[in-house]
Formats: C-alpha cells, sequence, structure tokens
DNA sequence: TTTTACTGTCGAATTTATTCTACATTGCAA
DNA sequence: TTGCAATGTAGAATAAATTCGACAGTAAAA
C-alpha cells in the first residue's frame, strides 16, 4: 500500500487530483493538506511515497516547506504543479529538491507521465523549464542576479523600475536609444526575465532599493 | 438524468469537479469544456440543467460567455468559481446573469451548497461577496478606481499585468493592437497612471488578483 | 424621445522600442 | 603579451506601441 500526499490549498483540485491518483494506481491511500503546517503534520506522522504539491498557496513558502519536507524525509518525491501560467522560477524548485515541475497547461495524460516519471525517483520537467533549466546550469549562477550587472545597466535598472521609458532613460543619460535598448536587452538577458513586470517582481525577490 | 456542463480549461478542475458532482448527485451526465468555444458547441447542442464556469480562462471573455449562453438558453443556470483569491469584481458575473460566484477559498461543502442553492433556481453568494453587494446597493462611495474601468479594459488591465505586450494581449483577444492601445490609453487614464509599473503599484494596493 | 456618455473597435500616421551588427576600450587570464 | 570576454556606445533596419480621429451600438439621462 503506498502513500501519497496531496498539498494544495484549493479542495477542488485536491479532489481533482485524488480522483485521477486514485483511478490510475491502484493499493494507494491518499492524504490531504491544505496548508504548510498541515503537510508537515502529514510528513511527521509518516513517510511518503509520493507528494504533489501546488507552487502558489497564499501565505506560505513553497520553497521552505520542501526543504522542511526534505529535512524530515531526505528521500522524498515531490512533484510541483502550478495552476497559473509558465513560472519562470520553475528551477528554484527543482533547487530546492522537488523531483519535477508540472505547468498549468498540463493535459491529464500529461500529469500522469509526470507522476508515473517522479514515481520512478526519476526528474520530470516540462519543456518549456529545460531551457531555463539548462540556461542557468550553463553559468553557475551568483546567490543574487543583480550583481552580474555592470554599473551601466545596473543604473538602467533603476530607471526602469521608475517607471521611464526608453527615451526618457536616453536623454538623462545623454546617449542614445539604440544604446539603452541594447543594455535593457543584455540585463534582461542575464536576469532571464522577459518584462519590466518581471524585473520588478525579481528586484522585489532581492529587494533591491529603488 | 439530468445533464451538467463544467467549463475551465484546468483539466484537473474539470475532473474534480466531475468528480464531486457524481458523488453527490445521481443520474447526472457530465459535460466539460475547455474553452469558451467548446462551451458554445455543447450548450448549442442541448440545454443544460446547470453550467459549472471557472472565471479566469485565457483567451476568454467569461462575461460575454455567459451572454453568449444565455442567449442560447435563456434558463440556464450559470455557476461561476474562480481559483485565484477573493474577486471582489464578482458581482460582474451576477450582473450578466450567472445565478452565483464561488470563490477560491470555498471548502467541498461550500461548493455542493452552491450547487444546490443554484440548481433550485436561486441564487447563490459567498460571504465576502455579499459584502460588496449590500456595499454597492448602498451606494458607498466606490474608492476603488478598478470599478470605473469597462469589461474590456479590465482585462486588458489583468493581461497587461501578467506582463504581456500589447501585441500579445492583441493577438490572444483576436483584436487589433490599435485597438488594445486605445484600451491601454484609456484606462490608463482611468485610473490615472503613467506606465505599467504604476498600475502594478495600483493593483497591489487594491489587492487586485492577477 | 432625443441627447449624451461610454464602449468596442479600427486605420493611418507617427513615435518608440528592439534587434543586430559593429567597434573601440579595458581588465584579466593564459 | 597576447587574446578573449565584458563594456559602453551607436547606426540602420525592423517591429511594436501610441496617438488620434472616427464610427456604430447601447445604456442612461434629460
Amino acid at each position: 500500500m503506498r502513500k501519497f500526499l496531496l498539498v494544495d490549498d484549493h479542495s477542488i483540485v485536491r479532489s481533482g487530483m485524488k480522483f485521477l491518483l486514485s483511478e490510475v494506481y491502484e493499493n494507494v491511500s491518499i492524504d490531504e493538506a491544505g496548508n504548510d503546517v498541515e503537510a508537515i503534520e502529514k510528513v511527521v506522522g509518516g513517510k511518503y511515497d509520493f507528494i504533489l504539491m501546488d507552487i502558489e498557496m497564499p501565505g506560505t513558502n513553497t520553497i521552505k516547506l520542501i526543504e522542511h519536507i526534505l529535512s524530515l524525509q531526505n528521500d522524498a518525491r515531490i512533484l510541483m504543479f502550478s495552476m497559473n501560467a509558465e513560472n519562470v522560477y520553475g528551477n528554484r524548485y527543482i533547487k530546492a529538491g522537488a523531483k519535477g515541475y508540472l505547468s498549468k497547461g498540463a493535459s491529464v495524460d500529461e500529469i500522469k507521465t509526470a507522476i508515473d516519471t517522479v514515481l520512478k525517483n526519476k526528474h520530470y520537467y516540462s519543456d518549456t523549464m529545460l531551457d531555463g533549466l539548462i540556461n542557468e546550469m550553463q553559468n553557475k549562477p551568483k546567490d543574487n542576479p543583480f550583481e552580474k550587472l555592470s554599473e551601466r545597466e545596473f543604473s538602467i535598472v533603476h530607471l526602469l523600475l521608475k517607471g521611464m521609458t526608453i527615451t526618457e532613460i536616453s536623454s538623462q543619460l545623454n546617449i542614445q536609444p539604440s544604446t539603452t535598448g541594447t543594455y535593457k536587452a543584455r540585463l534582461f538577458d542575464k536576469l532571464q526575465v522577459k518584462n519590466i513586470m518581471e524585473l520588478a517582481d525579481l528586484a522585489k525577490a532581492y529587494n533591491l532599493k529603488y
């Protein structure tokens, strides 16, 4: 009899997953947790063969939760999933020790594949996440990604974060818009963000003062 | 034999709901739709006794979908639900003709209650939504600037907040970039913001979920 | 019932941003 | 000391965003 644990704050999702799992796997008992505290309680109560965890749970630091669970059961097989759009920071969860990441668009079949993969103690990555992973592997990340920026790029970040446009920045710094554009492209690349919103998020995540 | 329809882009949620419903109600056939087109197709194919619909579906104007369905079946009993945080703007859906609104935090029991209520052709409101409704009835000063936005503008805000570009939004919504631009300008004007950064701040200030 | 205000939508013109390539500098590692 | 990688900087070409004027439909107000 294998034991599965579902960690998600949406009871509907838990029910859905439970249904799917019970349909595919025989001889499994499926526990549920609606938040981090419950999750820890469950894991303290006994080891699990598989843990499926939602990434977005209000008031919960999922990374810490992963680490905490792993400290209680170091061979835990955790599969993360997100109900929202593709999470660019998916690899953070892998780094924290999760065995895989499943994104919103996943079909029921893909979910099953992912679970099967993780159950075999292998890693599962959605395609979109693979890119990010490879990228990161290729250039060993410094703890603070903003440290990778040059002076000029850094100042552009600040101006950008103030909501200034390329033209405004350009005239303030007395350089050509194309130059500013180059900086922007370079720094977006270095920071692995796709738009200002993500830049802002990242800045907040590293509590960059601006 | 009653007919239910589930409209949601997450297959997991559909499975979950299906499971819940089939557990509670006997003699029901449950159809699924993953987007607006499928939903319309289903409704055209025959009336439903109950329709459960997710509020957040990419590329779908839920309000329009409600209206469209109602135009096909004017006695349709539609219950809206959201996987995201409490939606302060739930009344929009009621106004459009939905019979009720169920928010993220809903427990399985609450979901059942809601469905039962709607099935009896009565309205169901989550507590948090009631406050908003009462507020509106009392004509309290609506200090929330987002209330001033039109439906279309509102959805643009969301997409914008996701970091999407004008072009991306335009193709997702199947409208011209110039149109999207017009909305953006209008909503920026209504909200008195100058750039996305300010929009994001404002959204956070009024804890607009996105 | 006419008028007015708001909406959803565009096209064209214009302004901005982005991309790509390029080229000096400079610091540092081989 | 050579040589490469990172930097600061542009120009040209291209792509995208913005502005502006317009128009029809609708709901609300007078």
